[in-house]
DNA sequence: GCTTGACCTTACCATCATGGGAAGCCCTAT
DNA sequence: ATAGGGCTTCCCATGATGGTAAGGTCAAGC
């Protein structure tokens, strides 16, 4: 099997198929003669487990833990369920700091009439600071630390 | 005002100021004689929007967007208020997405006893994909495209 | 006046997972 | 033989941020 093949049976592009590759995460594939590299069904259930695991938000580094409890033999499920444990410890972390985003941003929507004049109160909270929002609405969310790790929160 | 007290002063970083300056953000700031960044209170003003801004997940493209507009005076709020509105629609979505995670990875991590036995539902999941799971417990999230878009959900 | 330490400057590199593209080789079908 | 599609490697870009290094500047204290 082509890494095309591989790819269009794994759900994993080709090209990181030969990312995982390069950075170690999976073994480096066998090739023909020409160079072409190589994929059996083995191959393709490792792809599959990797794809799986991206969907569920793990990184890649975990997913290295996570192949690695996978092809031990004498693994102790609790290892894997920390692991997940930590992953949903992580999300749940994110999703509230984006709920907490949207609140703010739902109170201050409500608040702006959004017709033709130019007063807004979004406008007013982003030149003020929360601090001054007239209902002190942010209370809610108890000494957010401005942490600057709320950063990686953007779609990009 | 140096860029060292106009970051305290505003909670931007001051790579981060020169950042919003090189991408054209914000404008050059004034240069003392040995070019040292010279900054105002209106200057501070503009980057603590910013630092509000973000601090609500927009994206800088957004901000360039909304500091246009607060600028403008002849704005319109519904201008501002749609971009707000589709700034909490971007946020739903994330939630959402990484809520669908989570709840996968519950249902996984309560269905494994997390022992020193080496089965583990968690692992069987990765392997076998969401379809073969002993609950079919994926249901909810009807027809989940695999969209690959996903990808920009992990912690990084 | 000179030293010291804190501050500033630019320039480059790294992150994380992914896609895009170019230049060139290979394989198969016509 | 040629065309087209697949494969290879290599480089670049993303987005917002931090780090570091090499060097210039300023102010305070001696």
């Amino acid at each position: 099997m082509n890494i095309g093949e591989a790819s269009k049976s794994s759900g994993v592009s080709a090209k990181m198929i030969r990312y995982y590759e390069s950075i170690g995460l999976i073994p480096e594939a066998g090739r023909t003669v020409a160079g072409y590299r190589v994929y059996t069904m083995t191959d393709v259930q490792l792809l599959r487990f990797i794809r799986r695991a991206r969907d569920l938000g793990f990184s890649v580094e975990k997913i290295e833990e996570l192949l690695a409890l996978w092809q031990d033999r004498s693994r102790q499920s609790a290892d894997v369920k920390q692991i997940a444990l930590q992953q949903i410890a992580g999300l749940e972390v994110r999703i509230r700091e984006m709920q907490a985003m949207m609140d703010t941003l739902r109170h201050l929507a409500d608040a702006c009439c959004g017709d033709h004049r130019p007063d807004c109160p979004i406008l007013a909270d982003l030149v003020n600071g929360p601090d001054h929002g007239s209902g002190a609405r942010e209370e809610d969310q108890q000494s957010a630390p401005r942490s600057g790790k709320a950063a990686g929160l953007q779609a990009h």
